[in-house]
DNA sequence: TTGTAAGCGTTATCAA
DNA sequence: TTGATAACGCTTACAA
């Protein structure tokens, strides 16, 4: 009768497992039995019991599910990314995903804003869903409010930045590499005055590649000349200012190293302006959509982010299965793909003409 | 005791409203109260369990008040894209998941790649999770399947297109407006000979596109000719063939309008090999990140993510609040941008030059 | 204003 | 191999 009821017409709850088991006849312990791939369940049985959860449409109730388990497992996880729309974020959000479908489980996404408060607000909601495990690019100074989620077994894995005051499994890309490989690159094509613009040095990766550009000037050319270095650049607007003033300087950098995205698009913009763009050399981090179509096409280093994702998951899912103590830091390569603005020859150098 | 042991570190459940009550010592629905917010608490008892919840930092267990509510909410909802690395999607789902968490809501979102079974998939986890609506970008001929949850009062909305053999709310953008303008917007500067390049006229906003582009030359050119239209085009790379093809017929067209983003990458390849790019006007579907940065500039067609994504989450609310019969399509402008490249007079017309 | 008891849909226990 | 029954953490009904 209640079966009739719920697959009439008309504004219905969800089948439940009771449902089933008075369809199929038998207890509500051998439908959970069947759906949770238990053994010890006659063939027969599972064959009227398979029958009657598809004459239903029923599908397990995940939260029912969850509280009554004993290792409280909810199939979800949370991803907080600062900004999904940005091209870093939404990859990595994908990425992660795929990971995550292929075992059964489902991901909650946040963007914080790169605010503190906000990513509190997003984690605390996270939890309140118990979610299985949390993946964060975390933001502000203070990740140390993570103990407790920890404490109650909920693993973390850090992305892209190392998490404050807190210990826990990381994954980030080598951008020090990555910028000293640029700076690298441009002394090969006979490049001295190299400038650099980048971002508020409050934010890590701008940290990590400004420091690899510094090492690599020390090492490769006759140490920094502070002129041609601009930091604090948060938009593409500031960092058009500073690339027109940087490239104002005398004697003029002959190459530009640029510490993200947009802050390529400035530069590239200024240089349009100032119609350099044959003449200077640039380097970008991080690519974009159409950095080929551009004249020149334009040098990028790459982060491989699907690979970050992956890593990323393959450690939360792997502290799921055996929770351990130590903790694990992954540097994933980046990669130097040249398409022409970063092969300009210096004018100084006539060997390279 | 339970709450000692509970504090105390090592490996640990979360707390329950029990564990407030105790440390508070008072009654777990008087806890209750407090946390949804219900009248007749006195504040001096509200503030002792207040501070028991600070204490224990206790969160409600969603999952636990999701079954026992009549509504069964679990203020979640579930996103479904094409593909949430391309710029389209990660947008709605940034701005999706902002109006979500001004609600209190979290966003399941998952990737379809535009196959059914994995949408199916999908809506199926997400509805085992009892997420309170669904948000669905359809691909495939048959959203049917949905009756079924709908009739669980879990509210759909389309987004980008219609779904088939369902009626539903809908949000789109307004796809054929927006290639007629681009046609007006090129007869203006000239041009009659407009050759379009589009992609599977399967695909919903492929097909409304393209009767933009047929109504428009019927309306205001001698009507199309079928020697400069070319369809199918699922990559930049049969995109870059197609337009080398259209560009080589005699006589060639002098303007181009690329039926999306990827289709406008491989023109504009061709027209840089070909050498014709200050020549030949474009306009492009979709924006680019560095659109403007091209020479000459991109122009294009955009469509308003914020709106649509806002909007659709807004008819998701609405039927969350107050559940009606009606179903709406709501349709988006979208806004050509002038940059240079769409007004590139012909060379027919003397007069544009 | 407050608390007790029942019950949501599931899994765990354990006896049959 | 099977299923009755308790229990999960919460909200609801209802009594005090």
């Amino acid at each position: 009768m209640t079966t009739e009821d719920r697959s009439a017409g008309g504004q219905s709850r969800a089948p439940t497992i009771k449902d089933v088991a008075a369809l199929a006849g038998v207890g509500v312990k051998t439908v959970s039995r069947v759906i949770n791939n238990e053994p010890n369940v006659r063939p027969e049985k599972q064959a009227r019991i398979l029958e009657a959860v598809e004459r239903l449409n029923y599908r397990r109730n995940t939260s029912a599910s969850s509280i009554r388990r004993l290792d409280q497992r909810t199939a979800s996880i949370g991803l907080v990314v600062e900004d999904l729309a940005n091209p870093f974020a939404s990859l990595l959000a994908r990425v992660v995903q795929d990971y995550a479908l292929e075992r059964q489980h489902l991901v909650l996404v946040g963007s914080s804003d790169g605010v503190a408060d906000r990513e509190r607000e997003l984690v605390a909601e996270f939890c309140a869903r118990r979610v299985d495990g949390l993946l964060i690019v975390p933001s502000g100074t203070d990740q140390s409010y993570l103990e407790a989620e920890r404490r109650r077994s909920v693993p973390v894995v850090f992305v892209d930045r190392p998490g404050r005051r807190i210990k826990a499994d990381t994954v980030l890309s080598e951008n020090d590499r990555g910028v000293r490989e640029a700076v690298h690159h441009l002394t090969r094509h006979g490049h001295s005055r190299i400038a650099y613009l980048g971002d508020r040095q409050s934010v890590y990766t701008a940290a990590q590649r400004i420091a690899g550009y510094r090492a690599a000037m020390e090492e490769l050319v006759a140490g920094v000349d502070t002129r041609y270095v601009r930091t604090g650049l948060r938009d593409s607007t500031s960092a058009y200012q500073a690339a027109l003033d940087v490239l104002a300087q005398a004697p003029a950098p002959t190459a530009l190293i640029c510490g993200n995205n947009s802050i390529t698009a400035g530069a590239v913009h200024a240089m349009h302006k100032l119609g350099v763009r044959n003449r200077v050399a640039v380097i970008g981090f991080d690519d974009l959509e159409l950095a080929d179509l551009l004249q020149p096409a334009l040098t990028v280093i790459v982060q491989d982010i699907a690979t970050i994702g992956r890593r990323a998951a393959d450690l939360l899912f792997e502290q799921l299965k055996d929770p351990t103590d130590g903790y694990r830091r992954i540097a994933v390569p980046v990669t130097l793909i040249p398409r022409g603005s970063g092969e300009i020859p210096t004018p100084d150098d006539k060997t390279g003409r």
